[in-house]
DNA sequence: TATGTTCAGTTGTCTATACAAGTGGGTGTG
DNA sequence: CACACCCACTTGTATAGACAACTGAACATA
């Protein structure tokens, strides 16, 4: 029997013991694209827990998109590949690190300022509310990728002139010394062709092809924490994205 | 008491009806963004049902994005913008129609024909399944916007070529003769120029911005339906995008 | 052969209850 | 005033059981 028991002292849940459990075997290769998982009944007998508990565990599988159920028939392991690298709410710093580069950046500008009308509409702002604003080259394994600039409001981070480590990831600096948490990214992406002043920055020819970004990041709650404009070279930069269905929403479900 | 009862006989689902019912009051606003949502408790009393089926329900409106919990506090309206404009998995006739613009196509190719082996990796074809190739130039309110090319394999859908009208939408022709249905969609968005062709298409300047799309669309199941290319025009198309922080995949959780 | 029936197994929904753990306010103490 | 404590309320997790609805295969019938 494949089974070890769960842990029932331990301070995971066991409804993420067992996801995690179906995780591995699946990303070992012990579960195949395809293959049906144990029914909910069988997991629950054979691990003892309620068959509420087996359920959620499966369901956490579905809605992380690694599985999916079919009524009547059982849950199976998806044929889709998890790829690492779609686009997740993540910084730059952290998107480099995760496909192996090095990330670095220069430091253009870093001021506190007050925030044009797209910045304040964006980022929701009273009408005098200050922004710091902070303007980077971002380079991955020394390669100029992208010109980007940051605006996020005094309010959430009083004294980062102090705190910031320009070389170092904003993201991170705003998590540990502030708790900010970013959860969620409106990003707007156009194709474009770069300025004289972007080309110089990017080393690249002018007219050049490149995306334009803005990008507003939120909490959960949805109060808005940033609000980022970049440009990314076309040529050694690719978007992706998975899209996936949603139900219920405003227009209706008749599809 | 604004509730009105549940129906008890109705054979849409008491969560559903439930989540139904908040969505309205979301969308009417009578339940504004940053306000709590009644407890688990108190709706599982009002409206007589258990306490799992009103967390079901609040659960549901969490993962549509609508609203998120705080353990300890309650459950509160998101403040986030349910814009329609984030980008599902919707065909370009969908799209279009969705703001309010009439969509058009004009059929440049449409034939049997043998995969080459970009196309057969992405669709996962054995060594000589054929596919139908579709390529099409798409206007919206008669501006030309992209030019398409479609692969779908026969094997889905033996006889496209009796029963698509080639100006109608190829997703409902596949939805409602083969019973198709698409649920998610893997994309990847280069900035780039024209093409002499394409801008002759297009009815654009010859090296004006473009985006070039490659999509592939799968099943629930992963099983892939249809493999696309594509070209937009850069002045006139924009990639909107809601990206959101996952947990629990590949790298460890430490973030 | 073709068709309808039954049946075991599966997911979907629902009930009722219990305890753990976090939040926030109030209270009482020092 | 500051601090610890308690209490009511909240969400998170788990249990045990029930019925509905669907699937697919085996079986029986015409």
């Amino acid at each position: 029997m494949k089974s070890a028991s769960l842990d029932r002292h331990s301070f995971v849940p066991l409804c993420y013991q067992i996801q995690h459990r179906f995780l591995e075997q699946i990303r070992s290769g012990a579960l195949k694209a395809g293959q049906p998982l144990p029914s909910e009944q069988q997991i629950a007998s054979r691990l003892r827990v309620s068959r509420m508990t087996a359920r959620h565990a499966l369901k956490g599988l579905c809605s992380l998109g690694v599985a999916y159920s079919e009524r009547g028939r059982g849950t199976f392991v998806s044929r889709i590949k998890l790829e690492k690298d779609f686009r997740q709410v993540l910084s730059f710093s952290e998107e480099m690190r995760m496909r192996g580069s090095r990330p670095r950046s220069t430091v253009l500008a870093f001021r506190k300022t007050q925030p044009d009308s797209q910045v304040a509409e964006a980022l929701h702002l009273s009408s005098k509310e200050d922004v710091f604003l902070l303007r980077r080259v971002r380079l991955a394994d020394s390669v100029p990728l992208c010109v980007e600039c940051t605006h996020i409001p005094v309010r959430l981070c009083p004294d980062l002139q102090k705190t910031l480590d320009p070389g170092a990831s904003l993201y991170r600096t705003l998590r540990e010394h502030y708790g900010v948490q970013i959860d969620i990214a409106d990003e707007v992406a156009e194709a474009s062709l770069a300025s004289a002043e972007e080309a110089r920055l990017l080393r690249i020819p002018r007219k050049a092809p490149v995306f334009r970004f803005t990008r507003t990041a939120y909490f959960r709650s949805g109060e808005p924490v940033e609000f980022v404009k970049s440009v990314y070279r076309g040529d050694r930069c690719k978007v992706v994205n998975r899209l996936t269905r949603r139900l219920g929403l405003g227009a209706e479900g008749s599809i």
